[in-house]
DNA sequence: TTGTACGCGTTATCAG
DNA sequence: CTGATAACGCGTACAA
């Protein structure tokens, strides 16, 4: 069996509460026997039993991350070991480790949270994704249970704690910036919507359009599952339309690369014949060919942001419900060409 | 305060330790108190309090993973979200948690794994990485703590249990393949040298060089991180060569994403003047223009299959030591051009 | 400033 | 088949 508290005790010669406040740093501990104590738990290698300290104390230091259905295309997206990475530090910061849950049908996704949150395993949770109607959110809202959504909830928007962009500016901006570049026919290809994000983004699309006073087209939206099969039909039903598009705004940058792949296919050169933004800026949106002007949504920063909120409601349950907005950034590459008006380029 | 074993116990009118059976589903309980207690526990709502139970129990079904530095461009593969989702299947489906840990620096992961290990917050750790001399390893096999890793251990190969591909005989068969396409000056671009797999791959490209007879040059082996600048730099010594290699074996899909881009740019044609062979065959090495022939190396069935092992170390700790090979496949895409032999393509 | 004693929610041992 | 009772390792009133 490990070293205990009692070992340390013995070796210290005081009581085992003392030791116990020794780790938590009491102040109403002498130095000299802080001291002491520390000595022993030096010579016999002690680490506290995390387990016996959570039950002791009712907390665990642990949060818990619900991830999207595995079997989602989604999963696969670089979004997430980006967002792992924030909210590791942010965590880590923090002393808190993290447990996570997947699965791959909702319902499991949904046993997997209830195990966490009864078992006690977890003193709050982080959901990496926000989809319309969500078991798990209303579950956790009943409980009362900490915590925050990555993204913008689907309802009850100031009820809930959440860290997300601005998507429907980003979305809007994105499109400024293709009718900037003079592009009046402006497609949108998004994502699965149940989604908040792709709807967000969709509706900052459509908002661009309206103020420049440009109709919106339904046969210019399309959604599809992110990736690769989606982007060849969205391309194709595109392609078929009498009038094309001249350029496209993606809610994904995944996506965009399957887009780019079915163009450069078809002969259909991008940005000479076809104007393409999309968004997170994963680190391949620069591997493409074209690089792709893409909105850098900060995915790290959502992540760190995510873990800080829900520590700080986990240890002071009256912090008022939070939303906090991650900036956005446009970062200009190659796939929109070079700002033109009339087909003459602007320098 | 939540429902526990004794709420259900006096509902039931049955002793705490009965209750207890019940959940275990202890055999020598009489159907008829089963029913009456599941009953009340159904009626109460109640949930097994994991914490208690690891406390009591001395084992927290959980188990730990040990991920590179976050900081390391290796962690934006989408090779992680993949073994995750190995790693999260095979431990649900034998009930466990996942606990991650990771860090900016090796020291901030080594001291995550010693808390979650002298923590006793999990049962057993998986190394998501394996690369020469780590500490993290070392300390596992002094505790005698059980663990797992993916990959091929730096060394005492027959004493630790992991999940491997046999990566050297797959580089080699991938450098055999460009061979029979008539190639023989085929160049080796690796990642970083710390990482075993990086070796075994380099050993299996050099051995088909020399059971074909072609002499190895040490010009032709280059090492770079990862990713697209290491593409990049890999492609201008390559290409500054007098005798250029006409094909390369590239040890990572997104690297040979990122060297397909510099041959864009430099208008070298993949595959007409150099072809490309990569691995892991992530999702991606279909979507890159021209589609890159990759080995597939089973990716899921890494973390799957390191998980079920692990667990079964851990529930049954005299299970001998096991190395568990991955087959893997190559995938033939467009990187490599048609087969052919002086020129001439064969059909 | 430190020690004693109890409780956190379970499992396990030992009677019965 | 079931019920007391004692751990598990630690935190914390309460007492000293």
């Amino acid at each position: 069996m490990a070293v205990t508290i009692k070992d340390v005790a013995k070796l210290a010669k005081v009581a085992p509460s003392t030791v116990s406040r020794v780790i938590a740093n009491s102040p109403r501990i002498s130095e000299k026997t802080k001291k002491k104590v520390r000595k022993a738990m030096e010579q016999l290698g002690y680490h506290p039993n995390f387990i016996a300290r959570s039950l002791a104390s009712q907390y665990t230091q642990a949060i818990g991350l619900v991830m999207p259905s595995s079997t989602d295309v989604v999963f696969q997206n670089p979004f997430f070991p980006t967002v792992l990475r924030g909210l590791s530090e942010g965590a880590h910061e923090n002393q808190y480790a993290l447990t996570m849950t997947t699965g791959k049908t909702e319902e499991q996704i949904f046993e997997g949270v209830v195990q966490m949150v009864q078992g006690r395993r977890v003193d709050g949770v982080a959901l990496l994704y926000s989809k319309v109607e969500d078991k798990v959110l209303t579950y956790l809202q009943d409980q009362k249970f900490p915590f925050v959504v990555i993204g913008k909830p689907f309802k009850n928007v100031e009820e809930i704690t959440h860290v997300d962009n601005d998507n429907f500016r980003a979305a809007k901006e994105a499109t400024e910036y293709l009718i900037s570049l003079g592009h009046e026919r402006i497609g949108f290809v998004g994502g699965n919507l149940n989604l908040v994000v792709t709807v967000d983004r969709l509706l900052g699309y459509e908002k661009a359009l309206r103020e420049a006073g440009i109709s919106l087209a339904n046969e210019y939206i399309i959604h599809e599952e992110f990736l690769r099969e989606g982007g060849q039909e969205a391309v194709n039903a595109l392609i078929s339309l009498e009038k094309q598009p001249t350029a496209l705004v993606v809610a994904d940058d995944l996506m965009a690369l399957g887009i780019l792949n079915t163009f450069d296919e078809m002969g259909i050169s991008v940005p000479d014949d076809m104007s393409i933004i999309s968004f997170n800026n994963v680190l391949l949106s620069e591997m493409s060919r074209p690089p792709l002007t893409s909105v850098d949504i900060n995915i790290f920063a959502l992540g760190y942001e995510a873990a800080r909120s829900l520590i700080e409601k986990i240890e002071n349950p009256k912090e008022p419900v939070k939303r906090i907005i991650i900036p956005h950034e446009l970062m200009i590459r190659s796939s929109c060409g070079q700002p033109k008006i009339n087909n003459r380029i602007i320098i």
